[in-house]
DNA sequence: ACATTTACATGATGCCCATCATATTTAGCC
DNA sequence: GGCTAAATATGATGGGCATCATGTAAATGT
């Protein structure tokens, strides 16, 4: 049955949004087309009409989920210590998109790793912002350092069975985050 | 036909180096059995005889990569220069299988996670050691700082299509360890 | 030497999934 | 209000892949 223009431009949202967090908690590979629709509240026949293909589907909610993932906004302690947190280890689907896809765009197409290069650079320049106590050079190093620890903490987090390790890994990268965008200068 | 004890021996080893290239440049789920078994010179059908299952030769591809990676035996300062080269983001296949793998681990069968452990779980140790003029809880937060800053950079750098931005991860994220692990009791 | 076991090859089997074809219903326009 | 086009649903289709079944030949032990 067709639907409202409008109708359709909610639908479309809704499969984005379900494919971006059906895609942080199971990977690309992982998820079908007609689970995402599934949902999303609709069946796998509509698709097409969206998103000429699945990698289509994937550079889109790319775009979307990065476009929408406002950083540092606020105060960058505050930003660190949540990221690294436990609870954000534990939140694959709702979480950071960077971690939890960065890895697999490697095997994505063109157009998913174009989405992925502009979300990286708009997050490095939102951190950057957020130490404006810093010369340029140096804001520049602590965004980039930074964001790559982040980042990789919680992929490692992630990756092992070790609930006390894990929280290690997460506490002492906070730690390690804190003590350097302290002191960046003195290199 | 059957083969003598030792060439099975051999054949098993070839398996598991071919897998180990083949998962870290393609990810797990875009190589088969059967393409993991020719790059080995065998056929498909010997599989079985070897691994109980793909998850087996998973589990077993981490466990005897993760075991071979020396990490940073001798110089720290130069280990890092080499993983956060643009010759190591460019070379998954035979680069270190933490950048390659790690975020594809959580999919990944108990078994695998639990080399992924270990393998983290030495790494860190190894790093540690070479940073004995710091006190050890010093020595554990730049060890765990900097390995999760070297491992985060490498795959944002693989991830992204902008050669430049590209580098520059990878080389600000040296600049940013190097410092870190020149000064960490200064926090 | 021979029997037996075993490692590997060839050749199914069955499932899952991306994509396509067709039907149905209703929004949008006159 | 009726016509047309569009949005979604239902129902194929075809390929890839993990796994299994069976054949074959050579290594190993007596």
């Amino acid at each position: 049955m067709k639907v409202s223009r409008e109708q359709m431009a909610e639908n479309r949202h809704r499969i984005l949004d379900a494919a971006s967090r059906l895609f942080r908690e199971k990977g690309f590979d992982a998820v079908s087309v007609a689970e995402v629709m599934k949902a999303a509240g609709l069946t796998h026949g509509g698709f097409y009409g969206h998103f000429s293909s699945k990698d289509d589907l994937i550079a889109q909610t790319l775009a979307h989920v990065l476009a929408a993932d406002s950083g540092g906004g606020g105060d960058l302690r505050a930003y660190v210590g949540s990221y690294l947190s436990p609870r954000h280890r534990d939140n694959c689907a709702g979480g950071c998109p960077t971690a939890g896809l960065a890895a697999a765009i490697r095997h994505q197409t063109p157009a998913a790793r174009s989405a992925m290069t502009e979300g990286l650079r708009s997050q490095i320049d939102r951190i950057g912002k957020a130490l404006p106590e810093l010369d340029p050079a140096d804001r520049r190093r602590a965004a980039i350092g930074s964001w790559a620890a982040m980042v990789g903490a919680v992929i490692l987090a992630r990756a092992i069975d070790d609930p006390a390790l894990s929280d290690e890994v997460l506490e002492q990268t906070r730690a390690w985050v804190d003590a350097g965008i302290s002191q960046v200068s003195a290199s």
